[in-house]
DNA sequence: TTGAAAGCGCTAACAC
DNA sequence: GTGTTAGCGCTTTCAA
């Protein structure tokens, strides 16, 4: 029988509400006897208490707001698998909310989710932090009500937590280590000046000036088609090489972007790794499904997760917790590159 | 100013929390005059209801429960992006539950959105109907409370809609098209047994008992390792062709498990289509990805969403919608099989 | 068109 | 160890 309520179950266990409550609640002032009387009847009942009432008097219902800018993109979906996964196993549910990727629709995304009463919300990916404090506003708004959470990006506010991967510094060395086999003409393909972006293109940029090779900006690609295109991608390296551009080696800001490379290198009939070397990032599921397969970097993903909550979990209980902390990546070395 | 209550704002204004109530529920019954000095104080201090108090009186929050077995999967979360994009759009909001594959973790996270009093549950993927009726009584149960939409399986029962892709004539077609093209030695490459995953293999078996080709039952191969695992993927057909199985043609149930085809055909040296054709199934990222690109069943899996949903408003509203809809696929031909 | 007041189902302080 | 009761913030009759 559903739609009972705390009243009916006290009645047939013969007890008062409260302590109706207390079982609920798994408070330790009800005795052994009382106690497996009235969960008795909850269970014959099958009876669940009203959520909403519950929130009323404790002003929480134990969720956890999520937020992404497109869960269908491979690396923040498996990102919102592993948080859904941890949240649950910590007694919390998620509200996802999938946010765009402009500035309104994520702060609307916000306001949906504060006014849930959500007890935290956490932003996955690197594009919720902007370059002007304005417009990271929003966030400290949030995070004067709820702890807020970022994933792959860095925002030093009141109440917000980071944790992100060492972008900057995968960047850097898969640049240095393609720069030492050999290549010395690299492009770097991205699409995205997030946080996290630019940390990117700056390990890219520091590593190309310490060799004194960054000599064109037109090393640097930015392509801003859909993120499932690859043959635009691949067409926009094609276009590039036709007007004279040269390069022999292709860092991508991510796994799609470099299989845009691999793309453009078949069409062109260039051999990989020997004419064209290229690196990802991410290691996502599409490293193996080309051919070669894709040497790309791993940033850890699961374990930027399993640190979130478990940060997440200390703010909750009211402990001290790291601002920011941060994780190194780690070079998956595949086909399209030299080996060491 | 936050944490304001309905009180505060008919005290500001000057009239009274019944009024106040009216203007946030859109209520005619009040006065131009009134209702924007009300709107004034409320966008003065803005003040937003509180979710839980409203609920308890609504016994509803506008929220719609999702189920699906693991949002890191590339259909699945395609499929969450759509429906919570549509969701929003007409004024609900998400709880995302991954619920995983085996019964019991279905069970206890549809107990979970029950009890959060979403306004239904839809549940996401084909994995959610068993064969034996007492395996859906979940279903039922919930389905008692409230509707329960289903995307990509189907199942009769009371306030149960079903909106599924025509898997069998997709199969049967891509198979028929595959045999006229000269292959007669078709492999069925398959890791569900999904109400859908069996109407998938019911189109193939279908397609080859009608040419008399279905010879051996080794032709339909089960794989059952993980769903990124390309390499196992190919290896368990390289290990069927070692045993002796003979195969030009591979039908695969999804694009992960085509591409491991793929890998099997560039291993053993085997050109594509020429040696070995291969279709996939949902048209997914991963077609364009791997060399040649991969011919793929498009399952019009947006068209589905927004039915999905398009029915749910109604139902929500109280309309007679049809309990079962039927969407075909198409076959979206690219380099793994001969051009018709 | 507006206001007063009775719930909605639960938690937690306070008594016993 | 258990019961009583006052909220929590809103919606919604019912009167006026």
């Amino acid at each position: 029988m559903t739609n009972m309520t705390i009243y009916d179950i006290s009645e047939k266990a013969g007890v008062s509400i409260a302590t109706v409550s207390r079982v609920l609640n798994g408070s330790n002032n009800v005795s052994e006897k009382t106690k497996k009387k009235v969960l008795d009847v909850i269970n014959q009942y099958e009876y669940t208490p009203n959520a909403f009432a519950r929130g009323l008097g404790l002003n929480s219902m134990n969720t956890i707001g999520l937020m992404c800018a497109d869960s269908s993109d491979l690396y923040l979906a498996k990102a919102i698998y592993y948080i859904e996964q941890l949240l649950r196993a910590n007694g919390y549910d998620s509200i996802l909310c999938c946010s765009g990727y402009d500035l309104e629709s994520k702060e609307k995304a916000m306001d949906v989710l504060i006014s849930k009463k959500v007890d935290s919300v956490i932003l996955i990916g690197s594009n919720y932090i902007y370059e002007k404090d304005e417009d990271n506003k929003y966030i400290v708004d949030a995070a004067a009500q709820v702890p807020v959470m970022l994933l792959n990006a860095a925002f030093d506010a009141p109440n917000v937590y980071s944790i992100v991967s060492d972008d900057f510094t995968s960047m850097y060395e898969a640049t240095t280590q393609m720069i030492h086999s050999g290549i010395s003409d690299i492009l770097y393909f991205y699409n995205s000046t997030s946080y996290s972006g630019k940390r990117k293109l700056a390990g890219y940029r520091t590593a190309m000036e310490e060799h004194g090779l960054l000599k064109s900006g037109n090393l640097m690609q930015f392509y801003s088609g859909s993120h499932e295109d690859i043959h635009a991608m691949g067409s926009q390296l094609e276009k590039a090489a036709e007007k004279g551009l040269s390069f022999h080696g292709v860092i991508a800001a991510d796994d799609n972007l470099a299989l845009g490379a691999v793309k453009y290198a078949q069409n062109a009939g260039l051999r990989i790794p020997e004419d064209l070397a290229i690196v990802g990032y991410n290691n996502s599921l599409l490293t193996t499904c080309c051919t070669p397969e894709l040497t790309s970097i791993d940033n850890k993903l699961e374990t930027l997760c399993q640190h979130l909550i478990t940060t997440l979990m200390g703010v909750l209980t009211g402990n001290e917790m790291p601002k920011k902390t941060i994780f190194s990546g780690e070079i998956i070395s595949r086909g399209t590159t030299f080996s060491k």
